[in-house]
DNA sequence: TCTGGGGTCCTAGGACCC
DNA sequence: TCTGGGGTCCTAGGACCC
């Protein structure tokens, strides 16, 4: 049996960490750039407060209710994520459990006798919550898709099920599969659920019992064919080994305000590929192909919002690498080969891919010193930018001023990773 | 005024090869 | 009218996830 153990709204859980008067206050938390809303609290969900929704439509809703709003503080999110998951470790073992995503793990619980799942997991609900502060829903189930749809029931009732739901016996996954609706399901996004819709198909039960040969000709072939399978019970996506390595690494932003100039886009594609390149070194990966985009301002009224088209374009490197030097200045050359004089952008981004690892990059005899000089200074930068402030150290293609930058109004404090932010007590 | 960011996997179709 | 068969590799784009 699998657990898939979830975050109860994790970026509002770690903000009330710290504020703990909003306990039982709604409370969300913004995305980048103040755009959309992307982590809500019961009280929050309650009052109406639509996920993903534009902070802007829902701020009348949210001033008249006073509900407390965040932006989103990804240091301190980081943080308190990296404490769960070695909780879990510490629990299950660390070859048991695969981190799916900064709120959630899946823990492998096939050594435990199916009678004592229950307690199981709720020892590990327990636990999680003394050691780190943040609540969990638990789904059990004997493959990952059930244990999801576990998850989403317990989620659902958090009072009857006290945040934990077991699916061990096929009467309770097919009773499970009956209550819920098709969109419900995990890999069933809007456009299978309203296809499945037209077919007569709305619960999960009624999905479950259609054949493979159905699912390989209508849901996405070889997708399909899992989905069926999981639902049923038998396991076709298995639990990751390990940590994989990422294929792609990207950093992209939207512009606070439109931006116009080509030398603001540049810097913004400069420090864009510095922190991508930070990711890069981190994985211990080098980058073959750098690829640039923006998207453009314009109007479309059809779609009801500015929805503006994306160009973009890439450039294969001469030899892997992870030095942000070589990164930047190609990159900054393809702003050149996209910009148009007097069109307005709102966003830039930058994708490193062809990755290979570094580690015949990493001190080769065969590299000449210079390159083995860049290597420590890329160690150099990456320690001090993550031990003191970010971006102590930069490069001056990023620019000072950023009038780019985008718009963080209300973070909180980086309580657990900042000396200068640290949580105080009078 | 104002709608995020970062990923994965899969398929179809074109280019190219023998 | 009618133009092989099979393979690989690459890219673009769709669908999905959190």
């Amino acid at each position: 049996m699998k657990a898939i153990v979830d975050c109860n709204s994790f970026y509002c859980s770690c903000e009330r960490l710290f504020r703990p008067e909003l306990e039982t206050k709604p409370v969300v938390v913004l995305s980048n750039n103040d755009g959309c809303i992307v982590s809500r609290s019961d009280e929050a969900k309650k009052l109406g407060v639509q996920m993903a929704g534009p902070y802007f439509m829902a701020k009348h809703l949210i001033e008249q209710n006073d509900v407390a709003v965040f932006s989103s503080n990804y240091t301190l999110y980081g943080d308190l994520s990296m404490r769960v998951m070695d909780t879990l470790r510490e629990i299950a073992g660390k070859d048991n459990v695969e981190v799916y995503s900064v709120d959630e793990a899946f823990v492998d619980l096939s050594i435990i006798p199916d009678e004592e799942l229950y307690e199981t997991a709720k020892y590990i609900r327990k636990t999680v919550e003394m050691w780190t502060g943040i609540s969990v829903s638990i789904g059990v189930a004997p493959t990952k898709t059930l244990a999801k749809l576990a998850n989403y029931i317990a989620k659902k009732n958090k009072k009857a099920s006290d945040c934990v739901t077991v699916l061990s016996t096929h009467e309770q996954q097919r009773e499970a599969l009956q209550q819920t609706e098709v969109n419900r399901l995990w890999g069933v996004g809007g456009a299978f659920a309203q296809k499945l819709n037209g077919m007569g198909i709305t619960n999960g039960w009624e999905l479950a019992t259609m054949s493979e040969a159905w699912a390989h000709r209508h849901m996405g072939g070889v997708v399909g064919v899992r989905l069926i399978k999981e639902l049923r019970g038998e396991q076709a996506v298995d639990m990751k080994e390990e940590l994989v390595e990422k294929k792609m690494i990207a950093t992209t932003r939207m512009f606070g305000s439109p931006v116009n100039d080509i030398n603001d886009i540049k810097e913004a594609v400069a420090t864009y590929t510095s922190r991508a390149a930070e990711k890069l070194r981190r994985q211990h990966s080098a980058a073959k192909v750098i690829s640039v985009f923006v998207v453009t301002g314009e109007q479309d009224h059809s779609l009801g919002f500015n929805r503006g088209g994306t160009i973009s374009t890439h450039t294969t490197l001469p030899a892997p690498t992870s030095s942000t030097q070589d990164l930047i200045k190609p990159a900054v050359a393809l702003v050149d080969q996209l910009y148009k004089t007097g069109t307005e952008y709102k966003k830039a981004g930058v994708m490193l891919s062809g990755l290979v690892t570094d580690q015949s990059i990493q001190g080769n005899l065969f590299l000449s010193e210079t390159k083995n000089c860049e290597r420590r200074l890329m160690d150099t930068i990456d320690n001090v930018n993550f031990s003191q402030r970010n971006d102590v150290l930069k490069f001056a293609a990023s620019g000072t001023t950023r009038d780019w930058k985008m718009r963080q109004e209300l973070r909180s404090p980086r309580y657990t990773t900042r000396w200068d932010e640290l949580f105080e007590v009078s």
